[in-house]
DNA sequence: CGCTGTGTTGAGGAAGATCAAGCGCCGTGG
DNA sequence: CCACGGCGCTTGATCTTCCTCAACACAGCG
């Protein structure tokens, strides 16, 4: 949260990002060492939004720390929290295209800027890993709304959320921060947050879950993904 | 539907993969000729499956005529349709993930193989700006499927289609060829095929849609718009 | 001719929404 | 120091969308 670029030279694949972009494609993490930290950090205050609707995003930005999502409101006051980003997710894609829904930071984030990718052919092909994982996540959230109970999409959420975190080496595998009020859930999940709160105590009481103070603790992951009809995204 | 490659060089846009191509970066139809027709196009069959759930896709394809879908299979048999392919899209951010989910032709399809993209700069722009759309009706799907009524996620889907068909020259603003079933259209709006056609009704009712045939008429666009709150995609 | 796929209608049920209220916590300001 | 208000979480009662199950009409087709 706090770790300097200086640090991160230091301590080859401790942060985030440069252990998520080494999980994409080896090597990646010095590569970036060299090119990345000319470019300043910006950082966003929670609830703020880093980009909005009807903008047209210019570069390649990368989540550093904190928490960020797309989300789009609709004029009555209903939201919907569209695509979650955790610390080393790539914002990439969007160019050329205006936007549709803003990306609000859920938590305080510090973002990184990447461009131009196509410079450094490592990045290069680092983000357009990671886009094709983007685009499996959407895929996924797809059926998650479309066809599965509250259970199953909280299931389902909580196990893509690990698989994400770890790869940015956030979390062991049981356990992981998780800084989203029931709300937000609530408006990832397609629910409403009251429901999110019943769904919640059902799972604690069968000891799927655990949640206190923002940290998940999931003592039985492959029941879990049974519920959930889970599968962990595969890089080919 | 039955174009071949000879015809499409003598026509130069009328063909739906070369309209889109144009729609996205101007110039593409002309460098697409050059290099296109020395691949082989594939046929598939309707209903038959173009890539299979576990495979990791390799090349870079396009649809040239028919419909496909991404598709996921639960296994007690509720089925999901993720994201719709009509003529003129492409397949291609994929490769290097394994799949979780099916690729499967709707109506008997024509494929065309696009690799390399990097061969072409103009055709490697415009996979890249398609990629941008994609993900934008990505999102678009995930804020219907989480937050919209039956009725709104039926208007914004038949928009979302009218605007994508013209963008390959099929349709005219208000009336556009749609080969799905009910059915196909629940498992694309998660809703159950009663309950699409009980939507349908009304909406024939209220004089927002026709569909006879395969063919939609949209006689109040505005109206559906206003319904779904519907912003179309702009390349920016 | 029966079969399968598609659209349609009815009756009853369930998952999740809505409305309302209360609680604990914490930062703020008097 | 305490009062206040906002936020997040929890619980109860009621309502409605949408689902489930079932049946039937109709068309194309082997």
């Amino acid at each position: 949260m706090t770790a300097t670029i200086r640090q991160l030279r230091a301590r080859p694949v401790d942060d985030p990002l440069r252990c998520r972009l080494e999980a994409l494609v080896p090597g990646t993490a010095d590569a970036i060492a060299l090119g990345i930290h000319r470019k300043p950090t910006r950082t966003i205050r929670a609830r703020r939004e880093i980009m909005r609707e009807g903008e047209c995003p210019a570069a390649t930005l990368a989540i550093q720390s904190g928490w960020a999502a797309f989300a789009r409101h609709f004029p009555d006051g209903r939201r919907q929290i569209q695509h979650r980003l955790v610390p080393g997710d790539i914002v990439g894609l969007g160019r050329g295209v205006t936007l549709t829904s803003s990306l609000l930071a859920l938590t305080p984030v510090t973002l990184i800027e990447l461009d131009p990718p196509a410079a450094e052919p490592l990045l290069e092909r680092a983000t357009r890993r990671h886009a094709a994982l983007t685009l499996q996540h959407m895929l996924n959230a797809v059926a998650r709304l479309g066809r599965q109970s509250a259970q199953e999409r909280f299931a389902h959420l909580l196990l893509e959320l690990r698989d994400r975190l770890r790869m940015a080496g956030l979390g062991d595998g049981a356990r992981f921060e998780m800084p989203l009020t029931q709300e937000m859930l609530a408006d990832t999940l397609g629910l409403t947050s009251v429901h999110v709160n019943r769904t919640l105590q059902t799972m604690r009481q069968q000891s799927l879950v655990t949640l206190r103070e923002r940290e998940v603790g999931l003592p039985d992951v492959a029941a879990l993904a049974r519920i959930a009809d889970y599968q962990p995204p595969v890089l080919g």
